[in-house]
DNA sequence: AAACAATGTTAGATTAATATAACTTTTTTT
DNA sequence: AAAAAAAGTTATATTAATCTAACATTGTTT
């Protein structure tokens, strides 16, 4: 059994860390509560991995929880988990919706690249966003004509 | 002393292999030879950290070392590192020249995220770039404009 | 060519993240 | 409430990637 130790990314937590924690936030979202398991299933990963991972995260001061009960954010751990999830919906609708990389694909090229980006460059991708959609993407012809563009090989 | 295995990314290759072959492929163009140390200066890591990584990849038709000597790509080993590159460029390019990133963050930034992106996003962020330099910044003030705009933080 | 410096190699240790397997606690079923 | 199932915990093992430290080879200087 290895502790877990603090590393790189914005809050100085691991991309695994970073991932505990929007996972916890995503379940409590869909069905109000995290437990170990549901965290694994969720991950795929095992029990024992995620209890590792929670143990730390616990004496840290990122979640809440006591043996064999729920796991839950602390504020500390909400903010992170925020942070990640506003990263990972940014990116996810640049390629998916800008890019038109296909769902599943976007999906998780944005589950890779949100713990390794700055905030600032997530600002600039979603203000590049929505100033082509404001300005350039008004018509459903010019979505159109993007995605053809995109797409296209030669030249 | 422990193995590489080969693990995701594109060519099967880990983030951190990918890495010592790109850097091989630098070092090359820079000075016509890489070494076992100019490899482990460039990457910030020991000598023998190089050493091992450098095992597997001969040992698996990457690069081509005998003890002592200098080392260098086969084609396989060429191929992944011009891929890896061509990324980095991109990527890069969009980050610095298209977001206002700065520089080095813009760079960090492309280190990361080149090893884990597919082709395709990469070719379409690249026919973006190119799409909005040819038709929507073709003027130094749409440039300006864009680039006030992107750092904009209110509304 | 001997001495020294620089470079390269190897073995063993460490770290983060995971897994397996045995065990404990809680929940559900009968 | 006993038995069975499900969930959680713990210790130990494994893997990728790195490091330190001891040693070997090559290159450079005198």
């Amino acid at each position: 059994m290895v502790k877990f130790k603090r590393r790189e990314s914005i809050n100085n937590l691991s991309a695994s860390l970073e991932n505990y924690l929007e996972t916890i936030a995503v379940l409590k979202k869909e069905k109000k509560y995290a437990r170990i398991s549901d965290i694994a299933k969720s991950l795929d990963v095992k029990n024992s991995s995620v209890n590792v991972a929670i143990n730390f995260l616990t004496e840290n001061g990122f979640v809440i929880h006591k043996k064999y009960g729920y796991v839950d954010l602390t504020d500390q751990g909400e903010k992170i988990a925020l942070e990640v999830q506003r990263k990972h919906s940014v990116l996810y609708r640049f390629l998916n919706g800008l890019l038109f990389i296909d769902s599943e694909i976007a999906n998780k090229e944005a589950c890779k690249i949100e713990h390794l980006v700055n905030e600032e460059t997530i600002h600039r991708l979603e203000r590049l966003h929505s100033l082509l959609n404001k300005y350039f993407l008004t018509k459903d012809e010019d979505i159109a004509n993007l995605k053809e563009y995109l797409e296209k090989r030669e030249e």
